[in-house]
DNA sequence: CGCATCATTGAAGCCCTTCAAGACTTGTGG
DNA sequence: CCACAAGTCTTGAAGGGCTTCAATGATGCG
């Protein structure tokens, strides 16, 4: 990657330092027993899966790079996607704690992604009590936007897409990508907002229609934030830990 | 309660011993710090809140008898009900790791509940490392719920109803109540599966016709329980600790 | 008994789905 | 450099599942 292989670990703008400030881990030092626990580093091309359902590794994974998305099929052969995966995340560390073999991830974008051995993770745990509650709290966040995704089911399909692609935008911006492009097909989008592709695209040319979207090119990309943020009512506040650790008495 | 105030420590059947058990906490001993940790224990009639939106308090609420929902309000004023809870689930740990103001907890029935000082908590994570995993565990198994109730947005709704009484009647079962009458009223159903109260009822009453409710009372009845598993395409993996840890390599 | 709560039923209509086909974009090989 | 194929987006038409509104039964409780 770039060159050099151990740019993940030298970088000051590793994803994983972002992503646990979120949880509450300021000090970068404090993040180092994790960020060494990074064993194997590989790239995934976008399509394949980045983990499969089936017998559960002793490993976790995570995403250093690229967008995934977590998802799971359905009996017909459709897909429920949970959510989207940014640089930073964990694809699945609820598996370190109950390995359930249902759910897969698949990688939407070309994907870098590592593994952290769970016998690491167990080390980490019993050494470091502040790794060991952002860990958790990763799992809690996690959970908490797939219930925003069960939430925002009731909406009707104009609201429904405007919340999804909200939340993608904010997720976006905070690994400093290009958050007015959103890096995902329709059909995916679609999967993961429980509508059909044929709706999901009658839709989102709505949202073109009404300025919101560009009608530029088919991509999806946002001109409005604040219009947008309206029509799907959307509240981010879910995603930032760090707001959210203010809020005990 | 029923005369004694220790009669959730003294007898055997401590909805807490069955909960962990299926947590991996198979000796009842491991899990003494944590039941001592339950301070104040009150009850709540059905239809109030057990846990309000808002401020968080710095303990975590356990039901300790009754049926409970965990539910936020949508803007329109509809409630979106992400499970049920029952005997034995926490029904706000996950603010233990991360206060959340935004979702309440409501009591189904008459419930009974304890709550456990936040600063017990640390206590016994920090003393006792399975206890610690096991509630980890807890709030996974509870994410891993939602997720099911994710993609049952999927179904259409004859299948969608039956697949969330089928959970309501696995989860009852373990609890030792009676299995068959489920305790939810059809608003309740319908909040928890995204569709109109009189939507619901017409396909209950599809349900009852097809001979798998019973049409002998208002009540939701199960008289077949096999078919009511396959209309809802239910596989209840997912709620079974025991298995999902037998799965790791 | 009267009132509140919940279940039930009917009618009208829209949101969304499915099926099917065409257009645009991209990449690949001759 | 063009032809072709694969993938994705786009559009049309028909239909059904579900919603909303509104009103009528049942049940239970003070």
């Amino acid at each position: 990657m770039d060159g050099s292989s151990d740019w993940f670990r030298t970088t000051p703008a590793h994803p994983l330092v972002r992503k646990f400030r979120n949880l509450g881990i300021d000090r970068d030092e404090d993040l180092q027993p994790l960020v060494q626990a990074i064993k194997v580093k590989r790239k995934v091309v976008r399509g394949r899966d980045v983990l499969r359902t089936g017998r559960c590794p002793a490993q976790s994974t995570v995403l250093l790079r690229g967008v995934a998305c977590w998802y799971r099929t359905m009996a017909n052969g459709r897909r429920q996607i949970y959510s989207f995966q940014y640089a930073g995340d964990f694809c699945d560390l609820h598996r370190y704690v109950l390995p359930d073999s249902y759910d897969a991830v698949a990688a939407q974008t070309d994907c870098v992604i590592g593994t952290v051995p769970h016998e690491d993770i167990t080390q980490i745990i019993g050494r470091h009590p502040k790794l060991a509650l952002a860990l958790w709290r990763a799992t809690i966040l996690d959970a908490g936007i797939v219930r925003e995704r069960l939430r925002n089911m009731q909406r009707p399909a104009l609201a429904r897409i405007a919340n999804l692609l909200c939340e993608q935008m904010v997720r976006l911006e905070a690994v400093g990508g290009d958050a007015l492009v959103i890096p995902i097909r329709q059909l995916d989008l679609a999967d993961a907002s429980g509508l059909s592709v044929v709706h999901m695209n009658r839709t989102i040319q709505d949202l073109r229609r009404l300025g919101v979207l560009s009608d530029q090119s088919r991509a999806i990309e946002i001109l409005h934030k604040d219009r947008l943020v309206n029509i799907g009512q959307f509240d981010g506040g879910y995603l930032d830990g760090r707001e959210l650790l203010s809020h005990s008495m």
